[in-house]
DNA sequence: CATCAAACTAAGCGTTTGCTTAGATATAAA
DNA sequence: TTTATATCTAAGCAAACGCTTAGTTTGATG
């Protein structure tokens, strides 16, 4: 009956998520997700219905690739020596070009805190309690823990977390390894 | 011979202060800020020259500010002890209303990145380096480390600090207690 | 008390924001 | 090949942005 979409709404979504993985939300405008995403404002509008609506996707595009090293962790039996990895991990995983960009959710509570939209705010804090329970299920792998203490650390490394993708922008090479490094001394 | 300023500039930068701490720097308007300073946007033009002018003498207002608690740190002997009073000291002074704001340096440097212009960047990442400094000084008195575990814990410790300042804009109370005896169990 | 320069108010500058709309284009189905 | 309809381009909308300017008010000084 008529002409079908000239783009891929996944392949144009993984544009915009790297620009605003890059940028935040607020400094990114839709004219530059126009050039980014290599499609017209019309067509954005039509499939995500306005800039949240394309964020939002962004968002979920970003748990979709990140689960590449969270699935890892989740099938590791490794305990501890698993969740040091995925803090290794995730370092890699957020760097482009040498430049790291932190942890797209975290950057996003930080810049939009209590502004964002209530939907927004559900999916970024259902995913700081999905990485919380990621780690309390591999901690409960060692044995000699307690329940008390396996909450206590997993709030531990919760927190321990966010500080590495925050520092990660600002820190070199040894200090956020350092950090790393002493993180896990002695749990 | 003529008519002198109607208000006080120490005293409307720490509205505007207040403003850009709680919404960060691109949310915050001229227009925002003529009201919460209660002065016409051509007074905040006069004396600050633009927004970024307004913004650096906040910068600079947060940094007299929080002084009273890193004074705290400063010139206790407490150790260890003395720079984990100073993560309580920290979430105290963050909150407004029971609304955690975090550090607001922190909050610049997540939201701006490297889009800050140099001048701005140069006084954030002296402020990080200064806490550091800070810590490890502290760190010296205990006796039993060596300068390569001080400047080690030194890099730790700050880390930790910009995930609890982040931290505490998502979770609760006790999660943070958790974060920070967890910390300090380690060291 | 008169003067006049600085500080005030408020209107408006050009630009950019998120978003919409009118009209041309292309293509799957009849 | 024709036709119908969704998708495209590009121009333009109102509102908000940072900032400026014209004109009025004010008050320390002579």
């Amino acid at each position: 009956m008529a002409r079908s979409k000239q783009y891929n709404e996944q392949e144009v979504i993984e544009k915009a998520t790297a620009l605003f993985w890059k940028n935040g939300y607020e400094t990114t405008s839709i004219r530059m997700l126009e050039k980014a995403m290599g499609i017209n404002q019309f067509s954005i509008y039509a499939s995500f219905g306005s800039k949240h609506g394309v964020f939002l996707e962004s968002i979920k595009c970003y748990k979709k690739r990140i689960k590449r090293i969270t699935d890892i962790l989740e099938n590791s039996n490794n305990g501890l020596v698993g969740i040091k990895q995925y803090f290794y991990d995730f370092l890699d995983f957020s760097k482009e070009n040498d430049v790291k960009k932190g942890c797209l959710v975290t950057n996003t509570v930080n810049e939009l805190g209590q502004a964002a939209n209530p939907e927004l705010m559900d999916e970024l804090m259902k995913f700081s309690s999905d990485v919380r329970l990621l780690f309390v299920n591999n901690l409960k792998q060692e044995e000699t823990k307690d329940e008390e203490t396996i909450e206590r650390q997993g709030n531990y490394l919760l927190t321990s977390m966010l500080g590495l993708s925050l520092a990660s922008k600002i820190l070199n090479e040894k200090q956020l390894e350092d950090f790393i490094e002493t993180t896990f001394l002695n749990l």
